[in-house]
DNA sequence: GTCTATACTTCGATAGAC
DNA sequence: GTCTATCGAAGTATAGAC
């Protein structure tokens, strides 16, 4: 029941315009790239190739295209993380293939980096997507582990919903390790040492 | 060798005054909380009860007030973890001190939280204590492991510096999840879940 | 050491012409 | 729909008096 149900929507009328397209994925780069308190909308027009007018015809203010960006963003994430976890083979074969998916490791995730980001924690609105996203991909992984335990992959010891925390965190502490290095290696490290533990070399 | 000599030295010559002293806590506490980007000079002299002039007699500017701060607080952090990771007990439960000890879960941590700041990162002389914060937690983390690995306490397939990139990851990771939960459940169910995995309950 | 005054820029938004 | 003009506030500092 947590599964996909992604059709791949148009996305939302706010980006029927083109100018207005430009603008939300010019948003969604800087949101990305600098944070909520780091994003001006004259950086955002200038990425855009939009004017203060344009910006303000589409978009009530700063807040509102965050709105937009971060929606679409969450929704990108979702969609992205179901087609593996709902994918073909084993319970553990598709958390691994989720862990092990390309990333562009230094540059973090765009969901997860919005919490540390004071105003938009504060704005029920934006953070609603972040919550919900990051909430949903804990149950949809606690699902895929259930299963894994229930088909004698993994250890009865293993607690789903425990154990997905786990995952996510590992992912999420990942690109700060990975930040904080320079490089993408502790990203792999942290991810290799994780699954280690969770299938380890056929023990007796 | 990687291990303490951490003599509870008094606070660097920044602070001599009460003034300058007053000045970097209060930079530390708004570091921690809106990070560098959204820390103002004139916030930091409010929160300090100190005037525009008191700030930049002390110190050069808002990047130089931000070193003094984040030094300090990386300096704490390494303290305290190596008090626990130092401490008494087996590998495994000096591990678990470190990972159950107390925190403020929703405030995250205040080295790892600087790592989503770009112009912290682009900074060598800021970014320079993050790297080697978390550089050395991971060092030291993986020489206990190490030590767990050679008791026993551990399997022979737990790789000391990939496991110890993972308990890192989780602890900055279950941050990121509580925050986006708004509730302290998700961080403990990621360590629960890792500790879970590390010992888990004598298999055959 | 600390204060006040001043300076220049950017932020986030509105107004009204086209 | 988009442009330019304008606005009041805040950001980040410097200058010089006390």
């Amino acid at each position: 029941m947590y599964s996909a149900a992604v059709t791949t929507n148009p996305p939302p009328d706010r980006a029927a315009s083109p100018a207005a397209e430009r603008l939300v994925e010019a948003t969604r780069e800087l949101l990305w790239e600098r944070g909520y308190t780091g994003t001006s909308p004259k950086a955002v027009q200038q990425r855009a190739g939009a004017g203060q007018g344009s910006m303000y015809h589409h978009f009530a203010g700063k807040s509102d295209l965050a709105l937009a960006a971060i929606t679409r963003t969450a929704e990108e994430l979702r969609a992205r993380a179901d087609g593996l976890l709902s994918g073909p083979g084993t319970a553990v074969e598709r958390v691994t293939a989720y862990l092990r998916r390309e990333r562009d490791v230094l540059r973090g995730c765009p969901v997860g980096r919005l919490t540390q980001d004071p105003e938009v924690m504060a704005d029920p609105l934006l953070r609603a997507p972040v919550e919900q996203t990051l909430g949903w991909l804990r149950g949809r992984l606690a699902e895929v582990l259930a299963e894994g335990r229930a088909s004698g992959e993994l250890p009865p010891s293993v607690d789903p919903s425990g154990t997905a925390a786990t995952v996510v965190a590992v992912l999420q502490g990942g690109y700060v390790l990975a930040r904080a290095a320079g490089s993408p290696e502790p990203f792999d490290q942290a991810v290799t040492g994780l699954l280690a533990l969770l299938s380890p070399p056929r023990p007796a």
